[in-house]
RNA sequence: GGGCAGAUGGCAGAGCGGUCAAUUGCAUCAGACUGUAAAUCUGACGACUUCGGUCUUCGGGGGUUCAAAUCCCUCUCUGCCCA
């Protein structure tokens, strides 16, 4: 049998890291049978960088096209002018032509671990959406509800709270909605918090084509402080974190994320995954849990080497408190320095005022030593390891 | 077109003539503790300083006053409501 049709395979890639399928997954299960299908992940390229959550849907994007289907990525480059409000309790900041195009191209190298761009199509929807005319979008905006479009909660937690929602805001699930019906897709998969915008698309495509869409929606990844990873709220993982910014990042996140952490960014299966949870609930201490994930984590999106190494790292700095094996070097003319200098100039602190602080709260050791006195003046022997806090380290040439 | 509200430190948001370098929350940083860069607790959080202080900050400009984030004028910007 070909893969592409294997029942079993079939149902794995519409169950794991899927919350669900709309309307229902029987018909989109009896249509992948059937047929080759052509589906779509759309993004917004608003931001420079893109974090794990957004791998799910890449990643589920991939699993689609590894089974024979045809898969498209298209970069909302019409879209992203009226701006997602999904999600958003004020209007997005209008965005320039020249940073959409630096986005797009910081994007296909962040996704080119989990894309394989000889099966994955890219499209731009500002290719199509851009040349409507007002006929046109009249003609579309005909098909949808406008009650509908205000229900949002958003709009209305908006409206309550004395907020406005603007025109080409509500315009913009009309444009995604589009999309769909111009690529003629059977299926759209994105975010939960897309089903939305995806639910105007299958309407449209229902009205205008007469044809069914279907959508699959992924479960959504909380960040590092346990609240919905967003950009705003500075609690995500990127993916272009380094390695060891990675690892540490992860063994930062609340301890009952870890099995849904497993769940979706990492290929662990499902019964090694379950053994974990079994671990965690007998008492197994999580932190040995959640470094496997953290290793598990950089393996996917770098490397096993730099996993490796990474953990290694953070054995070394947290677990037996020593010096990292790579800091900051500085080579100074000067034989003796005040230690306030000292740290503005190692760039451990940006004002003499924080480095004062650091001082006095015993923060700062040199030689391992805590040194307290601010007055004192530091002895530059090359070789001298400074640091402040648990992470940051210097040493003299 | 009419009416109204507002602009304060990274953000949110108090203050409405002196005791304001400016309450508080979030974020951040350090310390203690721990299993982690978790949680919790403690402290810090404009700059400079001979550690006594000094200087620059509350949208821009001007003014009143011994004294202004706070009052007046003006400019710029933003939001809401009605039409």
């Amino acid at each position: 049998m070909e893969k592409g049709k294997d029942l079993s395979k079939i149902d794995e890639v519409l169950s794991q890291r899927v919350e669900e399928v709309l309307p229902k997954k029987e018909g989109l299960k009896k249509l992948m049978q059937e047929r080759k299908i052509r589906v779509y992940l759309g993004v917004d390229p608003t931001g420079k960088n893109l974090h794990l959550g957004h791998t799910i849907p890449l990643r589920k994007l991939q699993e689609f096209a590894d089974l024979g289907h045809e898969a498209i990525l298209v970069m909302g480059t019409g879209t992203v002018l009226a701006g997602d409000p999904s999600q958003r309790e004020s209007a997005r900041p209008k965005i320039l032509e020249k940073e959409i195009k630096e986005n797009i191209k910081t994007w296909k190298k962040q996704v080119s671990n989990i894309l394989d761009f000889s099966k994955v199509k890219i499209r731009q929807n500002g290719e199509w959406l851009l040349k409507l005319k007002l006929k046109d979008i009249i003609d579309i905006a005909s098909n949808v509800s406008a009650v509908r479009l205000f229900q949002r909660d958003m709009f209305q937690k908006r409206i309550s709270s004395g907020n406005t929602v603007w025109l080409h805001e509500v315009l913009y699930p009309v444009l995604q909605g589009y999309d769909s019906v111009f690529m003629d897709v059977d299926l759209e998969v994105g975010g939960s918090d897309q089903v939305f915008n995806m639910l105007v698309g299958r309407e449209l495509q229902q009205k205008i084509r007469k044809k069914e869409k279907y959508v699959l929606t992924c479960p959504m990844i909380l960040g590092t402080d346990g609240k919905t990873m967003s950009k705003t709220s500075g609690n995500c993982i990127w993916i272009n974190d380094s390695p060891k910014d990675k690892f540490g990042k992860v063994m930062s996140v609340p301890d009952d994320l870890i099995i849904s952490y497993f769940k979706n960014l990492t290929n662990v299966s499902l019964g090694r995954i379950s053994q974990h949870k079994k671990d965690l609930q007998t008492g197994r201490n999580p932190k040995e849990v959640k470094k496997e994930l953290a290793f598990e984590i950089v393996k996917t999106y770098n490397s096993q080497r730099e996993a490796e190494e990474a953990r290694r790292e953070f054995e070394k700095i947290f677990e037996e408190k020593q010096a990292p094996s790579e800091m900051a070097e500085f080579s100074f003319q000067e034989k003796k320095m005040n230690i306030l200098d000292l740290l503005v100039k190692t760039k451990m602190a940006f004002s003499k005022g924080e480095a004062k602080r650091l001082v006095v709260q015993g923060g700062v050791r040199i030689r391992e030593n805590t040194w307290t006195d601010w007055k004192g003046e530091v002895e530059l022997t090359p070789g001298v390891v400074i640091n402040v806090g648990k992470r940051k380290f210097a040493k003299i040439k």
